[in-house]
Parts: C-alpha cells; structure tokens; sequence
DNA sequence: ACATACTACTATGCGTGTCAAAGTAATTTA
DNA sequence: TAAATTACTTTGACACGCATAGTAGTATGT
C-alpha cells in the first residue's frame, strides 16, 4: 500500500499548498514543512531544498513578500507573506485543480466523477 | 476558468492513463491519443513525442510488449499490450492515486476529504 | 566544557518527465 | 497534384523537485 506521495503526484501542487498555509497566516519555513507534515497527516514532506525554490519562485511572480522576524531570541526568521496577487493565484490553481480532478479520475479511471 | 488541464496536474499520470486505456484492450499510438482526448472531453492531449516516451518507459519497465499489425492497407501501426507486469502496475498507480487524492486535497484546501 | 540535537536558512547541481519542433512516409480527399 | 490526415520517430530544451552540503544560532544533557 501508498504510504508516502511520489513527488510526481505532488508536482504542480506546491505552490498550491504552500500558498494556502501562508494564506491563513504569514509564517517561515520550518513552520510551513511542519504544517505540510500535520495537515497530510505524515504522509508527505515537503523537502527543505523544494521549499525554499517554491518560496523564491512564488516571491518572483510576486506571490509572497517576505520579511525578517524580530526575534530576540531564537534563530532569526525570514516570514513570507501571501500578496493579493498570491491570493488570485492561490484560488486560480484551486480552481485547476477541482477542474482536473474528475479529468484525471476519468482517465485513469474510465469512470466518471460527480461534480460537487 | 480553466480549459485544459496544465502539464505538471498531469504529470506522473500518463503511464497510468496509457495503461489504463491499453488494458481495455490493445491499441496503437494515434488511437490512445484520441481516447485521451475523448476521456477528457477535450481538455487534455497527450503530446506525441510524450506518449511515444511513455511506451518506451513502459516497455523497459516490462509493463508492455509491441508487435506491428498486418496492416494490408493504410500506414503501418505498432500496436501496444499490457503485460501482467503492467496490470500489476496500474493496479498500484490506481491505487496510489486514490491513496494521494484526499491527501492533495486536504494540503490544497485544508479540508479533509472523505474515503469511500 | 563539550557533544549532540534541533531550529532555521541558503546554494549548487542532477534526474526525470513533458513537450516543442522537425522529420519520414503512406494514404485519403479535394 | 496539392493538401490534409494517419502514423511513427528523434532531438534537444526546460522546469520542477530533490539530494547534498553548508552556515549558524539555540537548547539539552553529562
């Protein structure tokens, strides 16, 4: 049995993902691979390298702004915060996503997916 | 909203979806492209160059043999069978898939999704 | 005091899958 | 006889995810 996702089933999705944690909050890296980790119950990991290419991406397309922490204690943390910009791609790849879901279904399948 | 499904939703799926559609019985490249296109009412196309890449995978991966047919008219055709190997395999991606669906869907969406 | 583990961020370079582009060749349609 | 369609193939580029390695501060145990 499938006990942890192949990373070409996650391909595509991470910028999704990471996008819809920051969405409910700005916060920095060890914390969003923690979340990833909780909210798939184990089952993935967003890998540290994959993570920060995902962050640097987002913040080119203007996604994500970011900005030191500050701690006074503690490791110093770069925070990312989700733009407006960030928030329409976040709900255009949602979107993809409920979109190719019963596709994907559908091929793989050969059956058909009710829509919600 | 989206109209074709973007290539890395779709990626780690074609060896499934050829399989899949190979299993209902053998068939030939051009045909598997049009079942895709019909499965997916138009919304997603397998690339050439990429379905011939997947029958090679799949053949090293002992998932298909190939034999030309006796065509006495029209272009030849190399027509694609799936192994037991391959029934194996898509038993597994199927199973994969539906194992990562809910899980992709919670990261995406933060709800979860329920089992059948 | 020193080792170990954990938090936190960064840089480099590789493997894989998909695809664009171009080509070969036969058949069918206009 | 030109154009469109069927059918298969090769080459090379690109993006994403990741393995690996590194820097550095903090916390804990002995």
């Amino acid at each position: 049995m499938a006990e942890v996702i192949s990373k070409d089933l996650i391909r595509g999705h991470t910028d999704t993902i990471v996008l819809n944690i920051l969405q409910q909050g700005d916060s920095y890296g060890y914390q969003v691979a923690k979340r990833v980790r909780e909210l798939s119950q184990g089952h993935y990991e967003l890998n540290e390298a994959t993570l920060y290419t995902v962050f640097r991406r987002l913040e080119k397309n203007g996604a994500l702004t970011d900005y030191w922490g500050d701690e006074t204690q503690g490791s110093r943390r770069k925070y990312y915060h989700v733009t407006t910009t960030g928030q329409e791609m976040l709900a255009e790849k949602k979107a993809a996503w409920q979109f190719a879901k019963p596709i994907i279904d559908e091929l793989i399948t050969g059956q058909i997916t009710e829509e919600d």
